[in-house]
RNA sequence: GGACCCGUAGCCUAGUCUGGAUAGGGCAACUGCCUUCUAAGCAGUAGGUCGGCGGUUCGAAUCCGCCCGGGUCCGCCA
C-alpha cells in the first residue's frame, strides 16, 4: 500500500506545482467508502495555495495527471480527486505479503529502544477483582503491542505485600474471623478474611491503633510467629496470582514487593533532604512542587514511615538499574495521575535522567452500577465470581453444539472463550472512559465480543482444515466487492499494529479486528470457497489464509487465545 | 481554591490528538436467511439537536471560550 501511495503522490507532484511530494502524500486519504475508490487527493488545502475554488483545481488535476499503470482510473468528485487501484491488484500485493510474512505480518523489525511496563498491582492478602482485569489485560496487550512493534519490553508487577490491608489480613486470621483456612483457594479465602476483618476495625479507634501497631511490628520483623504468618499467608496469595498470571498469558520479568522497598525509600527521602532538594515540614518529608502547579509532595511521614510514595522513589530507582530502560511505563488508575504528576516531577528533581521518559499509562475504573468497588466492604467482584458465572454460560453453550466433546475438551474450549470474552470486554474501550460493570454485557458472547472474533477465525481454519493441497494461487483474481473489502482490512492491519504502539493503547487493534472478523463473515456468507472453480477456489483459499494468519497475529497481540473449532 | 476525566439513538460505544465526502459499530426491537465451507453468523428496517450557547474556518463531533450535567484527585491512606 505504501508503494502506491508514493507512485501517486509522485504522480500528483508533477501537475502540483509548488507543493512538495512529501507534502502530497501526507494529504493522500483513505476513502470513507469504497465507492470513492482506493485512494482520494482532497484539494481543499491547495485552494489557499492557488487562491482557487477546490472543485476547479481538482478538475485542472484529473486532466493534467499522468495515471501510474497501477491504477486503473481517477474520478472527481466536488473538492476530491479519487483513484481507482487495477482490480486485483492489491489482492495480489496483500495477500502475497501476508502468507510471505506469516508471524511477523504487521511487526516492526527491532527498535534500539527498552521500556520496562509494571501492571497489575494486585496487592497480597486482598481480592483480585475485576478492576484488576481491566489493568492486567490492559498491560500485557500494550506490553505485547510494544514487543511487536520492535521494543524489548521488561513486565514488572509491583505488588503491596505490606500495609495497613495485611495488618488487618493478619489480625483477622489470629482472630480467627475466617474460620479454618480451606485446602483450596486458599489465596481467595484471604480476600474474605480481608474484607471482614477490615469492616470490624472501620471506625473502631482503638481497632484502628492496634492495625497501626501491628504493622510497624511488622515493618521491625522481629516477632518471628507474626512474621512466619505473614510469610505463609502471602505465598497463599502469590499462589493464587501465579494462576491467574497464566490465564492472562503474563510472564513477569520481576515481580516487586512494597516489603522490599521500605528502607531504602526511608534513604532516598532522607538523602533528598540532604542535598536540599526535599525540605522538612511539620516534621515530615515533603517536596515543595507549588512553583510546578504540583502541590506539596510528601514523601516520609513524620514519624519516619514511609509513604506510597516513599517505596515509589525506591522501586523507581531499582527499575532503572536492574533494566537500563530507556522508557517506563506505569500502567496505573486515572485516580493516580495527581499523584504520578508529582511522582515524576519528584523524579525529575531528584536526578533520574530517566525520569523524562517515566509516564503513566492511566485508565479509568471498572465501577459497579451502585458505584465504586470497595474491597474493604466487601463490594467487589471479584475475578473468581466472574470466571465462575462466565464458564457456567459458555460450558453449556459448549457442550450443545459439540455433543461427543469429552469433558477435557469442552473445558478447555470454554475457558478460552470466556477468557476472550472478559478480555476483549476490557480493552475494547478508550482508556479514560470508566466500565460500568453489569452481568448482562460481561456475559455477551455475541456482537462485539471476543468470542466473535474467535468464531470468525474458527470458520476460516475450519475451511482450511477441508483442504489437502491447496496449490498456489493468482490473487489478483480477487476482485469481487466483498473480496477486495476483505483485502483493504487485512492491508491495514500493519498501520494498525503501529498505531496502536504509538498510542500506547489496544483499542485501535479491538476496533480493527471487529472489522476483519466483519469483512470475513460477509465474504464468507456470499462468496464459495471449496465449490469454487479451480483458479478462484485457490485464489480464495488465499485469501482465507492471509485472514487468520492476520486474526492470529493481531488476537495474540490482545492475548485472546485462538481456537480451530467452536 | 487548584488540577484532571467523561457527556455521540432506549442502552453500550468508535471517530476528537492530526478539522473534510451521507457521524461508523454493537445490544435491545422489527423483517428475512440453516438439505450449500460452523446461524457465537449474514442481509435488511427503524432509531441521532454529536450536553448547550458563542467563536475560528470555505468546512466543526473534532480546534478555542463560556456554561450545564456526571465523576476523580490535591500534607502524613495505598
Amino acid at each position: 500500500m505504501a508503494d502506491y501511495r508514493k507512485l501517486l503522490s509522485g504522480a500528483i507532484a508533477k501537475s502540483a506545482k509548488g507543493v512538495s511530494k512529501g507534502e502530497i502524500e501526507g494529504m493522500l486519504e483513505t476513502p470513507p467508502n469504497p465507492e470513492f475508490g482506493d485512494l482520494a487527493f482532497p484539494c481543499f488545502k491547495l485552494a489557499a495555495v492557488y487562491k482557487k475554488a477546490p472543485a476547479e483545481i481538482a478538475e485542472g488535476l484529473v486532466n493534467e495527471i499522468k495515471l501510474p499503470g497501477e491504477f486503473e482510473k481517477m474520478e472527481l468528485a466536488g473538492g476530491y480527486v479519487n483513484f481507482y487501484l487495477n482490480k486485483g491488484g492489491l489482492g495480489k500485493e496483500v495477500v502475497g505479503e501476508i502468507l510471505k510474512q506469516k508471524g511477523n505480518y504487521g511487526a516492526w523489525g527491532k527498535r534500539k529502544e527498552k521500556i520496562v511496563t509494571e501492571f497489575c498491582h494486585a496487592n497480597t492478602h486482598k481480592a483480585f477483582h475485576i478492576g484488576h482485569v481491566r489493568n492486567i489485560a490492559l498491560g500485557e496487550s500494550v506490553s505485547r503491542i510494544l514487543e511487536f512493534n520492535g521494543y524489548k519490553i521488561y513486565r514488572t508487577n509491583y505488588q503491596g505485600d505490606v500495609g495497613p490491608h495485611v495488618s488487618k489480613c493478619l489480625w483477622g486470621i489470629m482472630e480467627n474471623l475466617g474460620g479454618k483456612e480451606p485446602k483450596d483457594g486458599k489465596g481467595i479465602w484471604l480476600g474474605g478474611v480481608y474484607a471482614t476483618a477490615s469492616g470490624k476495625v472501620k471506625g473502631n479507634e482503638e481497632l484502628e491503633q492496634e492495625m497501626r501497631d501491628l504493622t510497624k511490628k511488622l515493618f521491625g520483623g522481629k516477632d518471628k510467629k507474626l512474621q512466619a504468618l505473614w510469610k505463609k499467608t502471602r505465598k497463599w496469595s502469590l499462589d493464587y496470582f501465579g494462576k491467574i498470571y497464566k490465564d492472562f498469558g503474563v510472564k513477569f520479568d520481576r515481580l516487586y514487593f512494597e516489603s522490599e522497598m521500605e528502607k531504602r525509600g526511608q534513604d532516598i527521602a532522607n538523602k533528598l533532604l540532604k542535598k536540599g532538594v526535599a525540605e522538612k515540614s511539620e516534621n515530615a518529608i515533603i517536596m515543595d512542587l507549588k512553583k510546578y502547579g504540583l502541590g506539596v509532595f510528601i514523601i516520609l511521614k513524620s514519624d519516619n514511615m514511609p509513604l506510597y510514595s516513599t517505596k515509589d522513589l525506591a522501586l523507581a530507582e531499582m527499575k532503572f538499574k536492574e533494566f537500563k530502560v530507556d522508557r517506563s511505563l506505569h500502567i496505573v488508575g486515572a485516580e493516580q495521575n495527581f499523584y504520578f504528576k508529582q511522582l515524576i516531577k519528584t523524579l525529575d528533581l531528584a536526578g533520574f535522567k530517566e525520569a523524562k521518559k517515566t509516564k503513566h499509562i492511566s485508565y479509568a475504573l471498572v465501577v459497579l452500577e451502585e458505584g465504586k468497588m470497595a474491597s474493604r466492604e466487601g463490594k467487589v467482584i471479584t475475578y473468581n465470581e466472574l470466571m465462575e458465572n462466565m464458564m457456567e454460560q459458555v460450558v453449556k453453550e459448549v457442550k450443545g453444539r459439540h455433543r461427543g466433546w469429552s469433558d477435557k475438551r469442552v473445558n478447555e474450549n470454554s475457558k478460552a472463550i470466556s477468557l476472550a470474552a472478559i478480555k476483549f470486554s476490557m480493552l475494547n474501550r478508550d482508556n479514560n472512559k470508566e466500565i460500568v460493570f453489569n452481568w448482562k454485557r460481561a456475559l455477551a458472547l455475541e456482537g462485539e465480543t471476543g468470542p466473535y472474533l474467535q468464531y470468525s477465525y474458527a470458520r476460516a481454519r475450519s475451511i482450511l482444515r477441508k483442504v489437502k493441497n491447496s496449490g498456489k494461487g493468482d490473487y489478483s483474481l480477487l476482485t469481487e466487492d466483498m473480496e477486495k473489502n476483505l483485502v483493504s482490512h487485512l492491508g491495514k492491519f500493519p498501520s494498525v499494529c503501529n498505531y496502536s504502539a504509538e498510542h500506547v493503547s489496544s483499542l485501535p487493534l479491538c476496533q480493527h479486528l471487529l472489522q476483519m472478523s466483519a469483512a470475513f463473515n460477509s465474504f464468507y456468507h456470499e462468496i464459495p470457497v471449496l465449490k469454487a472453480e479451480k483458479e478462484f477456489r485457490n485464489a480464495r483459499l488465499g485469501l482465507v489464509k492471509a485472514f487468520s494468519q492476520a486474526m492470529k497475529n493481531g488476537m495474540e497481540l490482545l492475548g485472546i487465545p485462538v481456537l480451530e473449532e467452536m
